[in-house]
DNA sequence: TTGAAAGCGGACTAATCAAGTCCTATTTAG
DNA sequence: CTAAATAGGACTTGATTAGTCCGCTTTCAA
């Protein structure tokens, strides 16, 4: 009937939540260089699974990183300039409440001519939005 | 290393989205009786799952019902005592933003002695309950 | 009294996704 | 030149979602 959803938000995936440690623990490291290794020993995370999440925040410019025998990770900016919002965007990639609000599967759904309840969605959308756009790993305390 | 997470929050589920439409619909047609089918029919949803989640918000005292040839579905309460966040529960069940958060899984995630983050994302949970509890399907316009 | 129309509800399937693993580069200090 | 680190693609597994199917029960009206 509907294509089927590909998008989960809100509910943290695991990833999300070991990005949030991890960056915690990096936090409370600074300025020191961190290693995936170290993190994984400390926060117990699966090695393979955290160095991809970290590839990735680098990536997204939320880490920076040095390579070779000592690299390791660093904050690129100010952990209460790191947001929530941003973190979860570079783990999971687009996500929000409905198909219809993913930017690039607009008019995947097939209601979305008829649909009901799509403006309303778009408004608890943005709330949610700016819910976790508030919100720093800063406040992780 | 996690027992797998079981829980999604926030993204609605396609049932959710549905329940939400028909209750609409339904809410408009009052104090008129709705048959599953004519909402089926009206608002393009598949017979047989709009059933069951009509079901569901019945047995969970959201809408009220009428068996027999002339049966249908009638809201319990009025739209503006409806809540979102009860919609979800009743239809997704228990939901959170992690794992131990839910309740009946406390205790199945295996990090929860050492979690850095679990006091953190506690608060940030309440936070978005309170935004779904403060939406009801009068907000659906 | 019987049949059609409705609600009720379990079992099942197919597609999709999340979590985790594995393997092979590339970089760099010593 | 090698050990330790980042980088990143391919893959497996299990769980979840969306949707279907089928049979039961209730009620009304012809
Ligand atoms: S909100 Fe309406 S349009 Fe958007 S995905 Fe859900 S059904 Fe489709
Ligand atoms: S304890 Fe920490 S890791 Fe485990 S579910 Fe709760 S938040 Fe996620």
């Amino acid at each position: 009937m509907i294509s089927p959803l590909s998008s989960k938000m809100i509910r943290f995936s695991k990833k999300v939540e070991y990005a949030l440690m991890a960056l915690k623990f990096i936090s409370a490291s600074n300025p020191r260089l961190v290693t995936a290794r170290e993190i994984s020993d400390k926060v117990n995370i699966p090695y393979d699974l955290l160095s991809k999440i970290l590839q990735r925040l680098k990536s997204e410019k939320i880490l920076s990183s040095t390579q070779g025998t000592h690299g390791g990770y660093l904050l690129a900016s100010s952990p209460d300039k790191i947001f929530l919002y941003e973190i979860m965007r570079a783990i999971d990639g687009d996500r929000a409440l409905t198909e219809c609000l993913i930017s690039g599967k607009e008019g995947e759904c097939g209601l979305e001519d008829s649909c009901s309840i799509k403006s309303p969605v778009t408004k608890l959308q943005k709330e949610v939005e700016e819910l976790f756009k508030s919100k720093t790993i800063s406040d992780f305390v």
